[in-house]
DNA sequence: AATGAATGAGTGTTCATTCAT
DNA sequence: CATGAATGAACACTCATTCAT
């Protein structure tokens, strides 16, 4: 109770789209810093939004974490779909998922915050599941065209692509890969 | 009867073994807490020295984290000599090799720091080229047994693995493991 | 498929209602967090009313609290003239009375409230008058009794049995009380 | 780990009078605002002394709170020490007593911080054990002289004393307290 | 008339870093 | 040398209050 203080204005009405613009700018933050320098700050001044509507819309800087590790999850979902799209059939697989790991190397900031929520997760049990189902998008995709056993090897290799890529700075191979993803392919247990 | 200071015990003379225990606590606070939570006083309390000496021995907490993260390279050279001890001359590689990455992850802690290292090194290029050392140690094991080529999609396949498994909580399925695995030391091309 | 909002239940048009449920849930936060941790916030899910109910109907946090205490205070009027009734013309009055003090002390929260607003009055010169005439009430309940002297002397100590029972948390004492009361009442200098 | 800051100049070295200005400062804070808006940065202004060093001396605000409380409570013990001289054998204690609690309510500090300590200690069971020890000290100083019994309701009589005479502002009446103090000590069951 | 949204000052607390001792 | 003390910026979060709807 610390009497009388003064506010002034108020701005837009756009409940929903600030809950969505505070997500988007905490993504961006986490690529950018990762997780753990996150801050209400920072997230507020990306969205351009008042500081005080970050606790407003999510009460705990978890929460505000959360919101943006979900929509990345979704856009994942969303960036998949274009690939079950570009795999067609299975036809020369190897040499499509190639192409298409290369370009999803393109753009860091989706990979980045794919590892902060892997690293996350490693510690938050209650990230896990996140994580989990992140990784089984990417199966998802894959199995229909190879097998569910072929298709965890290439979500397997294929994180670990990224994931060497982004912390190196090393080109890519596109050779090595695709047929190191043929060979993968070609394994399958059949299960 | 003025203030007496009771003549404190003997400190300990031994710079270098300070640094290197300050290095070792900052290891297992980064392996607890990740890089972004790991502060002067949680690794100057695991160290059990006072505060200030972890300014003293590192001027920066960067300092500090990098010290600690050298220390892990080291300690995966170590590691790794064991590996290479243990594969011996390629007999069997991919059962041995799934049998030496399934007792990688039994300690997280580990390999928790290496990813650790891994997304920072993302970040900051000061710290690529320890990344890169660190992947590179895993290819100089392998090279001699399966050649430069399948050497470097076994070390990205690995990686692939711990990562996954540390994120999803998933246990890993040593048979699949070391189907993929000779699935890629079969597609070697050879380089 | 537009968004459908869902028709509300019709609102109560109660304000007089509202306005009372609002002064009882600020009288109860009161009682259990002190005036200096009332917040808007806690007498509105409390009253199980909106957020903007509690400063359309008092405009501050100030107006809330005030009311919360007046009605303190008509709660007390209520309770004295149980009081009144039950020490009828005064006889066996110091037995009576500490039955009366003993109850009054069993719901801790309206002698917290009390305290509360004492304090808070001492601090500031508008809540004076309802402080002074929360101590009248007790005093006129007495004063036909035994005289305006005794009533005040009274009153002081019954202000003091309570006050220290609830911050020391030591059982009352009847058998001193009634003594203690007897001796006022017997001093009484007659004025 | 938020990196590089630059702090700038140290002051004054004397940690012991450090922790004493800063219970101290919070002791007039208590009695200026209550313990309910004590805050870090009004203690620190009040003692002059940086934000920081509050939560370096006092790690919670809790623990600021109760170090001001005891604090209140030693200077209790000074001044009731001088009751005790001041009472000397008992003889004319009510007028003395009565001359003694005058003076007391002269300086409002510090009984309105004896009050706040009665209230927060109503709402916290650590702080009874202080509360209890204030109300003995009172009995002690007077149970000499008239006996625990009567040492105890003339506890309770100056605390109600004392209690009514801040809230409402009315002037204290040296005569009638006077009065009553001597009929509660002629009414010591003598015990 | 009634309320959810909005805001920014203010809170307790942490911490990298500097410095006197 | 070594270290406890010191500091102030920054942080997560709370809240009284105002206002658009």
């Amino acid at each position: 109770m610390s009497t009388e203080r003064p506010p002034r204005t108020a701005r837009r009405r756009d409940p929903e789209g600030r809950r969505r613009a505070l997500a988007a700018a905490a993504q961006e933050v986490i690529a950018d810093v990762g997780i753990g320098r996150t801050t209400h700050r920072a997230v507020a001044e990306r969205a351009d939004v008042p500081l005080g509507a970050t606790t407003y819309y999510f009460p705990t800087l978890t929460d505000l974490v959360a919101a943006a590790l979900e929509r990345a999850h979704t856009d994942l979902g969303v960036e998949l779909r274009r690939w079950a799209d570009h795999l067609g059939d299975g036809t020369d697989l190897p040499a499509r998922l190639t192409g298409l790991i290369c370009e999803y190397l393109d753009d860091r900031s989706q990979a980045l915050t794919e590892f902060e929520l892997y690293l996350a997760a490693a510690r938050s049990p209650e990230l896990r599941v996140l994580a989990a189902s992140w990784v089984d998008q990417v199966r998802e995709v894959l199995a229909p065209l190879v097998g569910a056993g072929a298709a965890r090897a290439l979500a397997v290799f294929l994180d670990g692509v990224a994931l060497q890529h982004l912390a190196t700075g090393e080109p890519v191979d596109p050779t090595a890969i695709e047929t190191a993803l043929a060979a993968l392919v070609d394994a399958d247990p059949g299960n």
